[in-house]
DNA sequence: ATCTTATTGAAAATGATTTTCAATTTCAGT
DNA sequence: ACTGAAATTGAAAATCATTTTCAATAAGAT
């Protein structure tokens, strides 16, 4: 079984689990997400669903992306352009690099920072909780 | 002369320097940009700089906030809530460490993410260009 | 002080997201 | 499979943030 079909199906899972109705719009737009490599918008989620199922509406779309992201199951991708695209969440903690050609974005884990981090609460007398680390680069097909 | 004003100076002259006209709705706007500890939205600078200048237009800030982040002297900052505030910007590499309480911000600088990037790079295969690093804690005083 | 032109604020236009609501669909219970 | 209660849907309207348009104003060069 390929990787995002157990994707989708875990992510059906948890949508039962947690009472949420198993409704053609949202396993499209699951469908969409769980399968795509790169960060997608509402529109542009919105475009690729209706090829499945045309009858989608797009408030369906903003509707399904808060549960999905409610839920941890997705996240919002920030990038220079603009930070209204979502990807499939890792669990755990983990960060993204973004291929800045393509857009194609792989996870990466790492906290080499711990030393940093501890480097910067001396100085600045704040206690941190929570970072966020990401980088820009090129694919292996963009380079 | 304290820091705020000589910001603010810089930034008059930065204007002048490229041609822009030194008038009251961008120097009101400046004055609040650049004396704040924390990153602020259009609304908040809005609201902020009509206590100076009660008959600026809010479009005037979004003008003024286009132009300054042009000339590299604002930066937009990313958080869980939101990104659409600003905040002055650091001259060189620097990263932000962003209080969860008060939104009281400080740059801090340390490239200790070289050996992170290049394992990074080894192990997905791609080029890495660029990196975001953003830190999120308590100040001293919110602890 | 005058002139040229960039800049301004109000109002209208646009674009994205949210709310409202009647119709439809899901699913639990039979 | 059939029924009914309740969640979910899409269309349309409403809201909110940002951009565009435009006539009036203000900055700065002469
Ligand atoms: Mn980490
Ligand atoms: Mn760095
Ligand atoms: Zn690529
Ligand atoms: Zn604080």
């Amino acid at each position: 079984m390929p990787k995002e079909t157990k994707r989708r199906d875990t992510w059906f899972a948890c949508l039962q689990a947690n009472d949420y109705r198993l409704t053609k719009p949202r396993k499209t737009v699951i469908n969409v997400l769980a399968s795509s490599r790169q960060a997608l918008n509402p529109t542009e989620i919105f475009d690729l669903a209706r090829e499945e199922y045309p009858s989608l509406g797009l408030v369906s779309v903003y509707r399904t992306l808060e549960t999905l992201e409610e839920l941890n199951l997705i996240q919002r991708v920030h990038q220079p352009e603009g930070c209204k695209s979502y990807i499939a969440a890792f669990s755990g903690h983990q960060h993204l690099l973004v291929c800045e050609g393509c857009g194609r974005m792989v996870y990466f884990d790492g906290d080499d920072i711990a030393s940093l981090v501890e480097r910067v609460e001396q100085e600045s007398g704040y206690q941190v909780n929570e970072h966020w680390l990401q980088l820009f680069g090129r694919c292996q097909a963009c380079q």
